[in-house]
DNA sequence: CTGTTAGCGCCTTCAT
DNA sequence: ATGAAGGCGCTAACAG
């Protein structure tokens, strides 16, 4: 006796049939919209409809259709703030538009990742948005006839819609930024090795160090992965190997975090001692002191028209062609970047 | 020709049970596992799912089995630190046990939840997990039969699972810790109001005052909403009013942020001029100078408790009788709450 | 151990 | 304008 009236089983479009004294057809016709029914007929169904509760089968349908409304959603780490607001921003247009979304974390694992992919296949989503670690599952959804848009990270490229950000020039803007406040040893915290994203922000840089007549040291560019305590940690032997480094370009919130909590612990002061831009603006570097400069990542951009790109080609509205988007960054001066010291 | 085989429709049983010889029923019984078969079909009937890439359609086991796998969460605010931890601990325990999550924002708006609540039933959802904000949606997928863990609030007490925070506990324990300092005149500020973690938080400081003797004061009690920027103001008025308090206590990590921002731009320092202690410990406070103080929430004990009791009752491992667990706030002293001022 | 049959709830021709 | 019938893909009796 699951149900307040104490039957155990949800009313079907027969019961709602029965109680309106029609057909199902016409009962379906009313509930769906579609074809004719006698604007009298329509109010009795309707008074039916919520006499007895009726609400729609949605699986009944989808298998009727062959489609759902279901779009997956597969990101990284929904505790990122990135990867939060991605995903709220997919959710609010999809939300917008009749879908809604099926959420997954892969954890940045491509046995996760896979697995997400394998579930929205048998799911029937209508759709996939995914931040890809791995490029298989982007294929595996792909040759399954799924809609795929890749987010921030591209791993197949000309097969799917994809929506990216302009990781070089937004590294190129911090990095020139530092050597025209005069830093000449600017240390670069890249996370995600072997990423589409670690890749173009270290184009950026070594682009403002060539464009400055610098040569590129690798000693400066320590590897690091996603943990702030990986990056505090890395940060610490950067110091440790190179105490002339100047400024820091963390190219992560994450790695923004670690590296302010060693500078913190070391004792020394961000922007008198040590310049450090974060790429990746979240909001509580407005309210360090001094607050963190950063390049502001179009987060919600990306959410929204990863989701508009995917409901477009739902729609059949999209081209044949694979549609790529770059979605331009902001570079926010805050105080934590300062002149180098004498 | 959506399928990378040129076929614009996937393979179903029907396809399988072709290609392996064998019926439809001995097909299904090999994929799903259930009955016997022998090993040399079984075999056969594998290999045939392989080769023609065949995925069982959950939609249509769903209709037949008249039961999805999915569980359906309902938070206020995604990109709120709070939440995201709540979905992604949920989102983890589900897929754990072969579940998977629709997630929808609510924005703390009662008709977006009731979408959501008829989306939820429509979709024929598991089970809920829910923060709710009116009530209404709760008792809505209750009277449809749908198994309800609401979690952080609790609205229909008494009719479904809940899982909330020691928040008078919580707040007592912040409260006391200010007035040991010797803080007399604290400012409270209050979210979200009428709202049952608001209450409770507000119960807690008062029962602090009142151990301590002292009389509540509403002119330290001003009402805000959710948004930094109304926190801000907030506080600033606050100031203005009383420009005798000596430390806040924001009952929220969204008020903490406006609070400080407010509390910079006047120049004023954290510590030294004024203390602060937050509700809600997110790990940016870490990172401020001085670190926060702050009342630590369960945030992935909510998350995972809640997935733990719906997923109990789906099983029939739960009792009749609803169950309500609270979970407890730890207490973190950091360097934002210092001795009252001579 | 395997095949036949029926039906989950809905929608959509087709016929009237 | 309405009803009857069939089938979306799957599985669980029921035979054999």
């Amino acid at each position: 006796m699951a149900r307040k009236d104490g039957s155990d089983r949800r009313p079907t479009i027969s019961d709602l049939a029965r109680e309106a004294g029609v057909s199902r057809s016409t009962a379906s016709r009313v509930i769906s919209g579609n074809g004719y029914v006698a604007s009298s007929v329509k109010v009795r169904v309707r008074a039916a409809a919520d006499r007895i509760g009726y609400v729609p089968d949605a699986v009944a349908r989808s298998l009727r259709h062959r489609a759902t409304r279901a779009v997956g959603v597969l990101i990284s780490d929904l505790r990122n703030p990135f990867y939060a607001d991605v995903a709220a921003a997919v959710e609010q247009r999809l939300r917008s538009r009749g879908y809604h979304m099926i959420l997954a974390n892969s954890d940045g694992m491509a046995d996760e990742e896979e697995a997400a992919a394998t579930l929205f296949e048998a799911s029937r989503v209508a759709g996939v948005v995914l931040a890809p670690v791995s490029g298989l599952a982007t294929r595996r959804l792909i040759d399954a006839g799924v809609a795929v848009v890749e987010v921030d990270r591209q791993l197949a490229p000309g097969e799917c819609d994809a929506v990216l950000v302009e990781n070089e020039a937004g590294a190129f803007a911090a990095t020139s930024h530092l050597l025209e406040l005069g830093h000449r040893r600017i240390g670069l915290l890249l996370g995600e090795l072997g990423w589409m994203t670690a890749t173009e922000r270290l184009a950026g840089y070594r682009a403002a160090l060539e464009r400055f007549g610098l040569p590129f040291d690798e000693s400066l560019v320590p590897r690091s992965s996603f943990s702030p305590a990986e990056a505090a940690r890395v940060t610490g032997e950067l110091l440790d190997k190179r105490p002339d480094v100047s400024a820091i370009f963390a190219t992560s919130n994450v790695l923004a975090e670690g590296a302010i909590a060693e500078i913190q612990r070391r004792g020394r002061r961000i922007m008198t001692d040590l310049s450090l831009i974060a790429f990746d603006d979240v909001p509580w570097m407005r309210l360090m002191q001094p607050p963190i400069s950063a390049v502001a990542q179009p987060t919600i951009g990306l959410g929204s028209v990863a989701a508009e790109l995917l409901l477009d080609r739902l729609d059949g509205t999209a081209g044949a062609e694979p549609v790529v988007r770059r979605l331009e960054t902001t570079l926010i001066l805050r105080g934590s970047t300062a002149p180098a010291g004498r």
